[in-house]
DNA sequence: GTTAGGG
DNA sequence: CCCTAAC
């Protein structure tokens, strides 16, 4: 039945960059995380250790240059370090991309502080590989917190009804004070380490990360368990058995405390010929070369204030106390994450360049202002005049004096997980079209935002912020949006041009498959274990949600609804998720996904030439019915557009023609018919009246000889 | 809903 | 194939 090889690439997610191409050029890791977490230092510190280290690594830093080891600072310079710099501002986000070990590490672009810290170690987090199993994730910044909590469960391999939602950041105050606590240890420590070790000391700093700080997520809602998850029991040594979603995936999230991405780690350890490697994990699938990554983690970060960072969600786990370095670790890997995906998507799907839009999903990382106020114009700059930025900054400004006003920023969302399916001889162009496509039919209807408060969902859209309490100052903390399935759109998007679930083995192109959909992604992934989100989505339906909003209208919906103009909100959010697939989604806001290109068959172009013989062009429907009655992807449109395509070819050169070579007999009667029906059409303009025997002649004629003169002859 | 034509 | 104007 299956023609072709196909090949399957799981996505666990890419993440929408809250801001557009300011965003990606700078990110750079952070250095002091610990000891900005343990309030040591202060925002400016950490932004003048950034910048010191780009300039040192650039060559030249006489200032501020001293912070890092010289290990990172070779790394920074190795890796093609972008910065910018807004005038004066003092912010710095920085971006650097590892190419040595990309794989594994990733650099968290923040904004550091000015002073030079001598002490502080500018260790990479060994772990970039947690990121994976967030499925999806934005953060939100609120302005008026000076400092910043954030906490994210690690779901990892959930299988809870949550799965399928995509988990935000929300931090508040203007600076992210993300820092790791264990996670970021001694440079001798880090160094040399191999992916093993680097996840076991992820695995352990997240461990203790979890047991700290249990932060509500999301899932716990579900009645998950509180703690970060990991599906991985075995821990470190994983072999390729583990890949197998199946296996590891479901069970134990009692057991594990820790919440590890080995599975998508060890995924990439196995032997699996498919470039894509870290994201996926290879699937056993009938003679399918399958690469999946089924864990769609995801985390959930909340940024309290550190003083009353009461976590009234519903979790009773949550520790006040957790917010230290533990939830700034937290923040730190999830922010990772998007290097990580995009790295994934680099690398699996060699989508670069012409990437339109995915390649850009970034962090919206740094955009952190300064703790002092000039955050706005720091962020707008960096930003590159995003409208939102600016307009963001000074709603964050003027936080405190506008009650009515809540500001919020949502640095970057994620986008869920995709699953592909391609045949093994599609070109890599084939494939970056595809991803492209499943992404931006994703974004485009697949999503709508979730509100999560203190992380309950908020269900009701027609309350009032205020009433809801997110207008509350200390309410922030714990608000959260996540992007999740959105069930209307999803379904319909999900079959582009026929069904996904029969996996048409005629068509050599490649087909896109988003499973969102329960059913279907349980029958299109062959999913030996049940997608952790998919069963779940059920949940995502949420009561009162309109027909099919897109994730940007949920966003404004949400947010206008109150009288009270919410401004902050929704120009962010939607900025946010606007970003990536800007373009296109912009064009068609319900963003229907294309359809799979299906090349016509011989066989094919034979019954729509001899039913154009018949039937003259101008008759589509009537040659659909005739001829392509029963071929249900062929519309009477694609007819057309068919022949006229059928004409080109025939004028061109048989060297200029492409794709399955069309018989010259059929270009030649497809010539003839279209100059017979032209002229035609012609006589019909000029005496309305024409006789019926003309195209009997015609028909007749035609068959014998294929050449126009007859037909003229006859016509005349 | 169909056609026709540009993209 | 998509999108749309025009019918």
């Amino acid at each position: 039945m299956v023609l072709q090889k196909r090949l399957d690439y799981g996505f666990n997610g890419y993440q929408v960059p809250a801001t557009p191409r300011a965003t990606r050029s700078a990110r750079k890791r952070v250095p002091f995380r610990k000891r900005f977490e343990d309030n040591q230092i202060s925002a400016f510190d950490l932004l003048a250790t950034v910048a010191g280290n780009l300039l040192l690594g650039k060559e030249s830093t006489p200032t501020s240059s001293n912070t890092s080891s010289g290990e990172d600072q070779s790394a920074v310079v190795k890796n093609a370090v972008k910065e910018e710099r807004r005038d004066g501002d003092q912010s710095l986000k920085v971006e650097t991309c590892n190419q040595d070990r990309t794989d594994r590490k990733f650099f968290v672009s923040e904004l550091v502080p000015q002073t030079n810290d001598p002490n502080y170690s500018s260790k990479e987090s060994p772990s970039l590989l947690n990121d994976a199993h967030f499925g999806f994730a934005s953060v939100i910044t609120t302005s008026d917190c000076s400092e910043r909590y954030d906490a994210q469960k690690l779901m990892n391999g959930k299988t809870e009804s949550e799965m399928g939602s995509l988990p935000c950041k929300v931090e508040t105050g203007p600076f992210v004070c993300g820092t790791t606590g264990d996670c970021f240890k001694p440079e001798s420590q880090n160094k040399g380490l191999t992916y093993e070790e680097l996840d076991r000391t992820d695995k352990i700093s997240i461990g203790e990360v979890a047991d700290t700080c249990p932060l509500e997520d999301p899932v716990l809602l579900d009645g998950k368990p509180p703690a970060l998850v990991s599906s991985d029991s075995s821990g470190k040594a994983r072999s390729c058995r583990d890949c197998n979603p199946c296996s590891s995936f479901p069970a134990k999230q009692d057991d594990v405390n820790v919440v590890s991405r080995d599975d998508d780690e060890n995924s990439s350890g196995c032997t699996h010929p498919s470039p894509i490697k870290k994201p996926f994990r290879p699937t056993p699938r009938i003679g399918d070369r399958r690469i999946r990554k089924i864990l769609a983690s995801k985390y959930w970060k909340v940024a309290p204030r550190l003083k009353d960072v009461t976590f009234s969600n519903s979790d009773e786990n949550v520790k006040p106390a957790c917010c230290g370095r533990n939830s700034a670790y937290k923040r730190i890997r999830s922010e990772r994450n998007y290097p990580f995906k995009k790295r994934k998507f680099l690398h699996c799907s060699s989508v670069s360049s012409s990437d339109g839009g995915i390649s850009n999903e970034g962090i919206s990382d740094s955009s952190e202002k300064s703790i002092n106020g000039n955050a706005s114009g720091v962020y707008s700059k960096m930003h590159g005049g995003a409208g939102e930025s600016s307009s963001l900054a000074d709603q964050r400004k003027s936080f405190h004096s506008m009650d009515s006003h809540v500001k919020l920023r949502i640095k970057s969302f994620r986008v869920p997980e995709l699953f592909i399916e391609i045949p093994e001889s599609a070109t890599v162009g084939s494939l970056k079209r595809t991803v492209m496509e499943a992404v931006t039919a994703i974004l485009g209807g697949g999503l709508r935002v979730g509100v999560l408060l203190q992380g309950k969902k908020v269900r009701d859209d027609n309350k009032t912020l205020l009433q809801t309490g997110i207008s509350r100052d200390n309410q922030m903390d714990a608000l959260g949006f996540s992007l999740e399935p959105n069930p209307s759109q999803t379904s319909p998007l999900l079959c582009p041009g026929g069904s996904p679930l029969t996996l048409p083995c005629d068509s050599p192109l490649p087909l896109a498959r988003y499973p969102t959909t329960p059913g279907l992604a349980n029958q299109v992934v062959c999913d030996p274990s049940p997608e952790p989100h998919m069963p779940n989505l059920g949940n995502f339906v949420e009561s009162d949600h309109d027909s099919a909003p897109s994730p940007t209208d949920m966003s404004l919906e949400k947010s206008t609804t109150d009288s009270k103009a919410l401004v902050a909100v929704p120009a962010i959010s939607v900025e946010a998720l606007a970003v990536v697939p800007a373009h296109r989604k912009s064009k068609r806001s319900e963003v229907v996904q294309r359809r799979i290109r299906r090349p016509f068959s011989v066989a094919e172009v034979e019954a729509l030439v001899q039913a154009v013989e018949k039937l003259g062009t101008g008759r589509w429907r009537d040659v659909k019915l005739r001829a392509f009655d029963n071929a249900k992807h062929r519309t009477y449109v694609d007819l057309k557009d068919k022949w006229k395509t059928l004409v080109h070819t025939a004028r061109i050169s048989p060297q200029q023609r492409r794709g399955e070579p069309v018989p010259q007999e059929l270009l030649d009667r497809v010539l003839t018919a279209h100059a017979y029906w032209s002229q035609q059409q012609a006589k019909q303009q000029l005496k309305p009246q024409q006789p019926e025997t003309c195209l009997l002649l015609y028909n007749s004629t035609m068959r014998g000889s294929s050449t126009c003169d007859v037909v003229e002859k006859t016509l005349g």
